[in-house]
DNA sequence: TCTGGGGTCCTAGGACCC
DNA sequence: TCTGGGGTCCTAGGACCC
């Protein structure tokens, strides 16, 4: 029975421009970002200029001048990612992919048929490399955590295995932004306390942590820099919440454009819950006021949701609340619905009196009726596409937003 | 020319029950 | 007839991740 586990993290470099420049050979060794009005993903000639994803494509073009904005083949984004997931799965059952593009891998048991962490590593990229044509970083260590910045360090395109004795030597001149959990807010409050590196943070006192930031992940923290850490890899489990959003730039918040803007995204979460026999009791709106303020409110129905018209009525409620509640703003910029607390089929399918006909109430005639007509446009939809029947997409600055394809992506699991 | 979209987890206060 | 403590659920906000 091996005392220490070994842990890898595998993780695509800037998978979707790689995967650009795979597709096109004459987009090769130059800098490109894949989006437009955003920067979804930047090549690493492009990130040597300081282009990042998230960032606006003029202020990308103004970084690097020399930038070639390319459309996105999202469908093959998914395709080749299944690929290399499928030969990480070669080296072990035990993965869990935490994103399109990276995963956790178990190897403890894998060792004596594929030899000690760096023959492995080498190996998974050896193969990712000839089999799909993409540049592949892995990190190994004895700890999820640990494996994960060590991928970090490796990237781009690089192996960086840490031996279980020399883990202080490794983590300690490392910045603490590498540290999973610790975003820019955290790491401005640390740097205020002069910890910048991990080898600091390792050094402060656990209380002092916590006070500063909070029980939860004081104390992740503090474990982590003992290096008494989660290492079980889980195999990947269903999501627990289901969201849509959408940004439209400034608007003034009329009640027609709440309306046919919530129709759309509770047609796509609802539509997403109806297809995995799942409903949420908890429905959730977000609204942003420009610039970048939100405010949220949420409702806990009685009865589990999962019919678009049912969603979009309590989220236009929702958002007319918040509105009532902000009546200084004269504009808003984005809606988002999100439905958690999310129960099974077996759940939804309780058989109650039918007495008053309330539309959330399960066996209402109202509720039979929605639910029906909703799963015939799923069933048409499913046979001719999703544009063949029901919401009018909304008509709003349509180069704005973002491709069905591209929001498929980043779903999921249900 | 301002900043996309899909998620998870934590905190804090209040309601309510035992 | 005042007080207490714990547990659970809900709501709103926020940090963070990819």
């Amino acid at each position: 029975m091996p005392a220490q586990a070994t842990i890898l993290h595998a993780d695509l470099d800037a998978f979707y421009a790689s995967v650009e420049q795979l597709l096109d050979p004459t987009l090769r060794g130059r800098p490109i970002a894949v989006g437009g009005g955003v920067v979804l993903a930047a090549s690493y000639e492009a990130k040597r200029f300081g282009v990042q994803g998230g960032m606006s494509g003029w202020m990308a073009k103004r970084l690097c001048p020399g930038l070639t904005f390319v459309g996105g083949h999202f469908r093959e984004y998914q395709r080749l990612a299944d690929q290399v997931m499928e030969v990480l799965g070669d080296f072990t059952p035990w993965v869990q992919r935490i994103s399109i593009d990276e995963a956790f891998l178990d190897v403890t048991g894998s060792v004596h048929l594929f030899g000690p962490p760096h023959a492995i590593g080498t190996r998974i990229r050896e193969r990712v490399r000839d089999e799909i044509g993409l540049p592949i970083s892995v990190g190994a260590a004895t700890t999820k955590h640990l494996a994960k910045i060590a991928s970090q360090v490796a990237k781009p395109d690089g192996l960086v295995v840490v031996p279980p004795s020399r883990e202080r030597e490794f983590l300690d001149p490392l910045p603490v932004s590498l540290v999973w959990g610790i975003g820019p807010v955290t790491r401005q409050r640390l740097a205020e306390r002069g910890i910048h590196t991990i080898g600091e943070l390792a050094a402060y006192p656990d209380q002092s942590l916590r006070a500063l930031l909070g029980r939860a992940l004081g104390t992740k923290l503090a474990a982590f820099a003992v290096n008494h850490d989660e290492r079980r890899v889980r195999r990947n489990g269903r999501a627990s919440s289901v969201g849509a959003q959408s940004a439209f730039g400034r608007r003034e918040p009329d009640a027609e454009l709440i309306r046919a803007v919530l129709g759309h995204l509770a047609d796509r979460v609802a539509g997403r819950l109806r297809a995995s026999g799942r409903a949420g009791r908890t429905v959730t709106v977000r609204v942003r006021f420009p610039p970048l303020n939100a405010v949220t409110r949420s409702s806990t129905r009685r009865y589990p949701v999962s019919t678009t018209l049912t969603l979009t009525e309590i989220a236009e409620h929702l958002v007319h609340q918040a509105l009532a509640d902000h009546r200084d703003r004269s504009e808003i910029s984005l809606l988002a619905v999100s439905v958690s607390n999310l129960v099974g089929e077996a759940a939804i399918q309780l058989e109650l009196p039918l007495l008053p006909d309330d539309a959330e109430r399960p066996g209402s005639r109202e509720a039979v009726n929605r639910w029906a007509a909703e799963r015939s446009m799923d069933a048409v939809r499913e046979r001719f596409g999703r544009e063949s029947v029901g919401y009018a997409s909304v008509a709003l600055s349509p180069r704005q937003s973002v491709p069905d394809d591209f929001r498929a992506l980043a779903e999921h699991d249900l």
